[in-house]
DNA sequence: CGTATAGCAGACTGTTTTAGTCTCCGACCA
DNA sequence: TGGTCGGAGACTAAAACAGTCTGCTATACG
């Protein structure tokens, strides 16, 4: 179902949160710790905690860690962190099968005979595209100005 | 990882073979059943059966129940045999949250005070618009044309 | 000081999903 | 009438996911 994970998603939300924090209207920028975030948005502690533990070692926040005044900040501008780069953070390099990456190609038992890879990677060239054209920045909007893209279906699927 | 399933993956090849043999060139159409694919692509051939079946369910492909003889055809043609109808008959409503579904939401704890929810729903309509653009017939070709699209990486993510 | 509070790290557990197997059924053709 | 096909469901093993727990180090503050 092409479904991000809950830990994706937290790591979103918390993103979003620190980026409204740090740079919203009428913001004044500080250090927010975990608790904070997963109090606001309902979030297991421990879980949050792992996220942005990930999030940190790769970057995308800067942890204090100063005792009771330690926490996160952003670790650039919400408009330099991209959904790619959150969701690779915290689920591993994405792409559509295992033979996109080189090293799992062994891997695969159809590879012999495989006639969808070429236009599977092209298909996962455009999310990743999608995806990296996307920033925290983007979610920061209150009311998001949802462009309504018709979904082109040929024929519907029945259920 | 926005992985698919290794059904997916089996469903795809299948069809994309079907189409070969009913609309390939120099195709002689013919009812193809379970274990021709199955051998020819080196599918476990019972889990590819299930596969089959429920492409059959969905009429992405019509069976031909006639002992001996019985096997699969395309229950249309491969242009309108879009990815995303694909991915929806075999892993179900395709959605990057669960809340992207009416009947899930309540179940989200985060909803209340949730923020993402309106930029992910816009990428996941581009996602989806994304699989429905392409077909069965686009992968047909043997050398598919595959376009270069510059992956727009602000900033790579450190591992 | 020393204690409470923060992040860091890894082991651990329960649940769900996934992948794959097995069995039995009904239809059909020769 | 037996062998071969699709249809359907139960079943199992393994992996992924979500969440918890325990112990560690650093630091602010009283």
């Amino acid at each position: 179902m092409l479904k991000f994970s809950k830990k994706a998603d937290y790591a979103l939300l918390a993103l979003q949160y620190m980026a409204m924090v740090q740079y919203g209207i009428n913001a004044v920028p500080r250090v927010v710790n975990t608790k904070e975030i997963a109090e606001e948005h309902n979030i297991p502690l421990e879980l949050l905690a792992k996220v942005l533990q990930t999030l940190a070692r790769h970057q995308l926040i800067e942890s204090h860690h100063n005792g009771p005044k330690g926490g996160y900040v952003l670790g650039r501008e919400p408009k330099d962190i991209t959904i790619a780069q959150v969701l690779e953070s915290i689920e591993g390099p994405l792409g559509l099968t295992d033979c996109s990456q080189e090293k799992y190609q062994s891997t695969c038992d159809q590879i012999a005979r495989c006639n969808i890879r070429t236009p599977l990677l092209k298909i996962q060239d455009s999310v990743l595209q999608l995806l990296n054209g996307m920033s925290i920045e983007d979610m920061m909007v209150d009311e998001s100005p949802f462009v309504i893209i018709e979904s082109v279906k040929p024929e519907g699927v029945s259920s």
